[in-house]
DNA sequence: TCATTTCACATACCCCGGGTATGTGAATCA
DNA sequence: TGATTCACATACCCGGGGTATGTGAAATGA
């Protein structure tokens, strides 16, 4: 039985791609050999160099991947609420217990940023993820629900503000306090009619 | 004239990290060769190795002395005005500028979470520039001026958000808005009595 | 003051690992 | 079915972190 080229293809790269992310995950970027990530896929390094142009362009694949993940999991979190406000509040806590996901942890909010660059890890944040958290604040502004403001800088804040209290989660961080220290911040961004 | 032993060391210790520095906010971490660091101090690789454990042992040493420099920057800023509030505020804008520093850019926001790893860059941020601010949160609690809370996550949280901000207005984002944006959520803190 | 020791480096070397150039055999195509 | 393509494997280069060792001038002590 003879494997078809692109079925081939394909499954190299799936493999590349799922070691990749499991070693970066758990050893870090800089600490992870290209060739082992190859060896343990079943392959060598020159088919890693064949898929990928470099290392760094086998981890912008993993960081992609993991970040439309998130994404998706944050928005399906949202979506089990119709109230704007306890989608956002959901949406938010979810994106805070994914932080003790390693690979989000490690890859995503460690490792991506200095191996990308800030513009390009910005660029891809912002499509995967902040994007979300934008339009959720356009929305509940414009609703009236918290005060009308530019959004751009809100998203940042908050976006770092989670980030950070995501990996603090993870590195043994009371969940539950930051979770209500964030809803307190939310909470006063509301109009104090 | 012949120079003292100790004189000399300390002279070269200075001569690398100056030029450490220097370099590593220029060129980020993983792109500067200590050879190269080395002969621009005018001395060789040994001499940064007698100094230095290692090319991180270097990047400690920097990152130290730049969070100091930044704690005592925020510091200063805080002292100028003698209203609670006023300081906490003052200190969260000096904060902010201080992003557009490359060395406070390059180096703390960016390198030194990934090659020092999180838990030591947290340790690290914690007694230079951290600790004021939790102290800060406290005193403003004590004092009525926010709702009393845990004020731990609410540190991480705050921090997280300016570190992110500090990058983003580096990197082009509106100062102005970004203050703003940040002035909301710290009003929101306070008691809507 | 001079022999001895210390020390602040310089020099020479190792070797891991990212990247590249080239070979190869099986699928694809004319 | 022969020529071509392609998905890798193999062999190699070399930059750079780290180390082992040499050296000459300052410090020490008798």
């Amino acid at each position: 039985m003879t494997v078809s080229r692109a079925e081939q293809r394909a499954a190299t790269r799936r493999a590349l791609l799922t070691e990749g992310r499991r070693q970066f995950a758990a050893d870090g970027y800089h600490h992870v050999v290209l060739a082992e990530v190859a060896r343990a896929a079943g392959v060598t390094k020159g088919a890693a160099y064949h898929h990928f142009d470099s290392k760094a362009g086998l981890f912008r694949a993993v960081v992609s991947e993991v970040q439309q993940e998130l994404g998706e999991r944050v928005a399906a979190a949202a979506e089990q609420h119709v109230d704007l406000w306890e989608q956002f509040r959901a949406g938010c806590r979810a994106f805070l217990s994914a932080g003790t996901d390693p690979a989000v942890r490690q890859i995503l909010l460690l490792d991506a940023p200095t191996v990308l660059g800030w513009d390009e890890w910005r660029a891809m944040d912002e499509e995967a993820s902040a994007r979300h958290l934008a339009d959720a604040l356009t929305a509940l502004a414009s609703a009236g629900i918290i005060a009308d403001q530019p959004v751009e800088p809100l998203t940042r804040l908050l976006s770092g503000a989670m980030n950070e209290a995501a990996l603090w989660i993870a590195q043994g961080g009371n969940a539950e306090a930051a979770e209500q220290a964030l809803d307190r911040l939310l909470t006063g961004l509301r109009p104090t009619t």
